[in-house]
DNA sequence: ACCGTTCCTTGACCCAGGTCAAAAATCACG
DNA sequence: CGTGATTTTTGACCTGGGTCAAGGAACGGT
């Protein structure tokens, strides 16, 4: 656990695997050429924290590889997790000083950072990142409002059945492997981090995953790999309306 | 019921309640003129509904008056509101075609319209709408993540209390009116919309209301009105650190 | 003042999911 | 491959909030 994997990789926005999706996706060579110049790359392993909720934030930046969460935190100890960052995703708030959420390190993760300041300076100067942000705080916004319906109105099945879609649906936009047939889904999460993100408890997780399994929705290899034979019946236990699927 | 009140109030940017708010915040006299130019006003009576989810939506706005909610419903008719919108709220999101969500008047409600197609063209060209709009969303992504909690962890009890902090919270922000003493708080919903809100029965709700009186957090007056003898007292009910209560 | 409608309250009962507890599976590491 | 730590599964039981049902209270129209 104690590897010191903490080689920087000084990388090229060229080559960056989020390049098309980040922040920075709409800018311009020579934009892009100035945000290379602040910016820089930090790692952290599965499990640290990145920020606590609180603490003075003098960065922003995206997600390059790995996953993360964001959670909210009662004095009580509920915990309930407010947002999953994936590749490309954009953490911090310019114009903020203290962090909202604690943000923890699901996998091992690299981030492409940004000093508050500088980029800030560069958003007032650079529409095409102020337009990318907005963009991308209004996709985040719409999967914030259809994750209120989940957690306020679906019962366990159906939480647990929406969660493994979401991922399901994110993995294929990403990688856009093997269509047709069975899907197959890495759950990068815990049971505990699904029942945070779910509102539930870890052991009703289990059991509804259990349950999925018998009756066939999916099937397991490992406790994290998840195999969809119908993806239309998947949607159909989650009580979303089935055309919402995959792109035909 | 059928009061035709669909007079135009043709009013100028300067007196506008919401001037300094709305996604018109940040512009220059010269770019007002240019919203002033596009903008046309809408009312729309208690309960009728403004837009209808999957509706080709070729406007956008900002709520003037009255309050209006953001729903979102399932197939077997289950329902959660995803937003509620106060004055200076903007409806609508630039570069979409279709609504995503139910958009009610929960009151009569006066809207200020910008045909889409203008605006996004406005948009493009005035950093200052870009910019106030991007503020709005933020803002609204931390209210949802914050409502996320409520929905996911909070019990019934502390979520009616989360409810009437926030609306006592809204209302001090915008009215300032007499601070010290108890506070006076309309409830601007029924309680099958706080229902909706807080992902509860309309039955629930009336009892936690009754449970809080009975209990001395709150008294009413009316089905709607609610005194609030001790901000701190409702805080705590609600499940929130303490300090996160009006400015002192 | 009466009626119909809408909104709200309260009671009785029940069940989905929480809690508590223990065992099983998996993994990290010597 | 054995040991302890972590994660997951499963069982037994309980409770918060849902469901169903019956009245009340408030309001607008005639």
């Amino acid at each position: 656990m104690l590897n010191e994997t903490n080689l920087e990789i000084p990388q090229d926005c060229g080559d960056c695997p989020i390049r098309h999706r980040a922040v920075c996706a709409r800018c311009e060579p020579d934009e892009l050429e100035m945000l290379d110049g602040i910016k820089y790359y930090r790692r952290f392993q599965a499990g640290q924290t990145v920020i606590w909720s609180g603490d003075r934030m003098d960065f922003v930046g995206s997600v390059v590889t790995g996953i993360a969460t964001l959670t909210q935190t009662m004095e009580d100890g509920r915990r309930q997790m407010v947002g999953l960052l994936l590749p490309s995703d954009f953490v911090g708030r310019p114009g903020r000083a203290f962090a909202a959420y604690d943000v923890v390190a699901t996998s091992d993760i690299v981030m492409c950072c940004f000093r508050k300041k500088p980029f800030e300076e560069m958003m007032a100067r650079t529409p095409h990142i102020a337009q990318r942000l907005l963009e991308m705080t209004l996709d985040e916004l719409d999967a914030a409002r259809e994750w209120m319906l989940v957690l306020g109105r679906k019962t366990a099945r159906e939480k647990i059945a929406s969660l493994i879609a979401i991922i399901a649906r994110r993995d294929a936009a990403i990688g856009m492997k093997g269509r047709r047939g069975p899907l197959v889904v890495d759950l990068p999460l815990t049971r505990e981090a699904m029942a945070d993100y779910l509102g539930l408890t870890l052991e009703t997780v289990s059991r509804q995953i259990s349950a999925l399994k018998r009756d066939g929705v999916i099937s397991l290899e490992g406790k994290r790999r998840v195999t969809i034979p119908d993806f239309n019946r998947l949607l159909d236990e989650a009580g979303d309306d089935s055309d919402g699927g995959l792109p035909a």
